[in-house]
DNA sequence: GATGAATGAGAGTTCATTCAT
DNA sequence: TATGAATGAACTCTCATTCAT
C-alpha cells in the first residue's frame, strides 16, 4: 500500500527465487518440495503459483537468468576486441572471458555449487537453455583461438575445439575449488594464474 | 537348457543394469520410474526387485562399480613408477591418469553421459561415493604434482591444488567432447595431446 | 464462515478417525485400505495424511485414546479408596472398576466391536499399549484383590493373580453381549450383576 | 519312494500346517508371508500351493481342524449326561466342558497364543467358522444353565445367557495366564478352581 | 511332485497444483 | 493478493499366485 506496487511485485518474485537457489542448491532440484521453498520465502506455498506457472519454472529463471548474466559479462569483455583484429588483442579477449567467469562466479558461489549436479537431469527444455549458454561460449573461445592461431599467436598442435573445451574444463574446475576455499585469492589472480596455466603450461 | 543357469542369473542382473544406465542417461534418475526400467528391460516390474533392493541400489550398481574400475586403471597407470623417484617417472606416471581416464571413458560412453548431470544429486550415499572417488583421484595428482615440483620438473607458479584440477577439469571436459565426436582420435593421441598442453601451454 | 475454523480442523480429524474406526471394525486393520477410509469419510486419499502421519498412525489414536480414557474412568473408580483401608472400600473399589469398564464400553459399543479381534495383531507398539493397559488394570485388580484377602473379605482358594483374570475375563465377555442386546440393561444394573456373580458365584 | 506316498503327503501337509501355525503365532496372518512359511516347513514356495489353494486355505485348515477337535472333547465331555437329568449331572457336565476346555488349549498352547488376536480380522469366511464353534458351545452352556436353574442348582438373579459368557470369558482369560505360567497346575486342578469359582464365589 | 524365477495387481505415501475463502 | 486445505495422479515397493523346467 505504502510502496510502490510494482517494487513490491518484484520484491517477492525475487524473495520466492532466493529461496528456491537455496533449496535446490542443498537438496536439489527433485528432492526439494514447493513447500520448503515457501517456508524459506516465509510465505505460503499457493502464493508461490501467483508468481509462477510451476515449479519447473522457478528452475528456468533460476537458471536462465544467470546464464543470461554471464552471456552478457563475456559480452562486454569480448566487445571492444571486435574490430581490433591484433593477436595481442584476441588473446586480451580471451584472458576476458576467462575473467568474467571468475567474476561472475565470485558474486554467485552459491549458484555455482547448486548447478554443480544439476545440469543433465533439468528436463530437456531447461537443460538446453543451460548447454546452449555453454555451447555458445565455447563455440566463441573455439572461434577466438582460431584466429589466435591464425595470428600465430596459438600454437595449431591440438584443434581449436579442443582447446577451447581444454579451457572452459579448466576455468570450470578451478572456480569450483577457489570458490570452496575460505580465503579466495582475488578475480584478476586466479583468472591471470588459469589463462596463464592454459597459455604456457605448468612445466618448469 | 543349454546355457548355465548361473550365468542366466548373472545375465538378468546385467540386464537390468543395462537397461537402468540407458533410462537413467535419457531422463536422469529422480524422472525415471522403475516400471520405466522393467520395460526397457523387457521384464516385469517386481523382477527388478528379485535383484535388487531399491532403486536407489541401481544406482548404485551402477555408478560404485565403474568407480571402481576406473580406480583401479588409475591404480595400475601409477603402481610403477611408487619406487622411482626420478621426475620423468613422475610425470609418466601423470600423464598415465590422463590416460587412464580416457581408456575408461572410451569403454563408457554412454555412462559418462548418465553421469553428466547426476553427480550433486545422487542422494548423500552414493554422490559420497563418487565426490570420494574424485577427490581422491585429484588429491593424488595434487600429491604427484608437488613432488613434480619438488623436482623442479613443474613450476611454482601456481599452487599443486589449483593445477591438479586444472589438468582433472580439462580431462573431464575433451573427454566429454572427445566422445560425442563420431570419429574420436586414438585413447594415446587425445591423452598425450590433453598433457601436452598442460605441460607446455598453447602459446606458439 | 459462522464455525470457528480450529473446530473445523478437529472436525476434520473425528471424522477421519470415524470413518476408520467404521472402515477398520468392519474389515479389520489390514484389510482396509487408506483409499477406503478416505472414501468412507468423504475426502480425498491425500487428505488423511494431512491430518495423520500414516495408516498406523490411525490406528494409534483409535485405541490409545480409547485405553487412555477406559484408564482414567478406572483412576476415578479406585481414586476415593485409596486412603481408607477398610474391606468394605477395596471391594467397592473393585466394584467401580467393574463398573468403569461397562461404563466405558456402552459409549464405545462400535470400538469394542472394533478392538475383539484386533488385538495381538497391531504391531509391536500398538499393541504394547493395549496390553499394557489391559496389564496394568489387571495388575491393579490382582493387588485389590490381595488387599481384599488380607482384609479376610476374600477367600484364598485361589491365587489372585487367576482370580484377576477371571473377573476382568467376565467383564469382557459378558460387555460383548451386552452390547449386542437390543435393549441392554442399565450400567449399575450389569455391572453389580457381574460383580456380585463374581463374588457369590451362581450356586442356588 | 520307500515310504508310503500317501502317508508322506500327509506328512507335508501336515509339515507345511506346522509351520504357518509358528509363523502366524509370531507375526500375525497378514503380516506373514508364504515364502516365510516355506522356508520354515523347509519347502519350496511353490510347494505350499500343491498342497493348499491359497494363504487363506493354510489359516482355514489351522483353525477349523481345532475348532473341530475342541467341539468334539466338549462333545464326549458332555455326552454322558445327555440322559440323565439329575442337577448333579448337570453341574458335572458344565465341570466337563470347563474341563475340556483346559484339556484342549493345554496341548494347544501354541494355538492359543496364536488365536488370541487373529479372531475378528480372518475374513468373513473363517471368524464364521470361529463365532460358530464358539457360539455354539457358549449355547450350549446356556442350555446347560437353564436345566441346572429348572433343577435349582443354580440361582435365577442372572439370565443364564450372561452367565454362560461370564463362564466362557472366565475360561479363556484364565487359560491364557495359565499357559503363560512356566509350571502351570495340572489340568484337573485348574478346571475345578475355575469351575468353583464359577459356583461358588470368591467371598470368604 | 517339487522348484523358485517371474509376474502384476495393489498398497501406502508424497507432493505439485488448484481454488474457495 | 494471499492463504493453506484439499486433491489425486504417480511413484516405489510387496507378495500371493502361477508355471516352465
Amino acid at each position: 500500500m505504502a510502496s510502490s506496487p510494482v517494487a513490491s511485485s518484484d520484491d517477492k518474485r525475487a524473495l520466492i527465487l532466493e529461496a528456491a537457489l537455496r533449496v535446490f542448491a542443498e537438496s536439489g532440484f527433485h528432492t526439494s518440495t514447493v513447500d520448503k521453498v515457501a517456508e524459506v520465502a516465509g510465505i505460503a506455498k499457493g502464493t508461490v503459483y501467483l508468481y509462477f506457472h510451476s515449479k519447473n519454472e522457478l528452475m528456468d529463471e533460476l537458471v536462465s537468468g544467470r546464464i543470461a548474466r554471464l552471456t552478457s559479462l563475456v559480452e562486454e569483455a569480448t566487445a571492444q576486441s571486435v574490430d581490433e583484429l591484433t593477436g595481442e588483442a584476441v588473446l586480451a579477449a580471451l584472458a576476458g572471458i576467462v575473467k568474467a567467469h571468475f567474476a561472475f562466479y565470485s558474486t554467485e558461489r552459491q549458484f555455482l555449487t547448486f548447478l554443480a549436479g544439476q545440469i543433465g537431469m533439468l528436463g530437456p527444455n531447461l537443460s538446453t537453455a543451460v548447454l546452449d549458454g555453454t555451447q555458445l561460449l565455447t563455440a566463441r573461445v573455439e572461434t577466438m583461438l582460431e584466429q589466435a592461431m591464425a595470428m600465430g599467436k596459438v600454437r595449431r598442435a591440438t584443434d581449436a575445439r579442443t582447446m577451447a573445451f581444454a579451457l572452459m574444463g579448466m576455468v570450470h574446475a578451478v572456480a569450483y575449488t577457489w570458490l570452496m576455499d575460505p580465503e579466495p585469492s582475488s578475480v584478476d589472480d586466479i583468472s591471470a594464474e588459469v589463462f596463464d596455466m592454459f597459455m604456457a603450461g605448468v612445466r618448469a
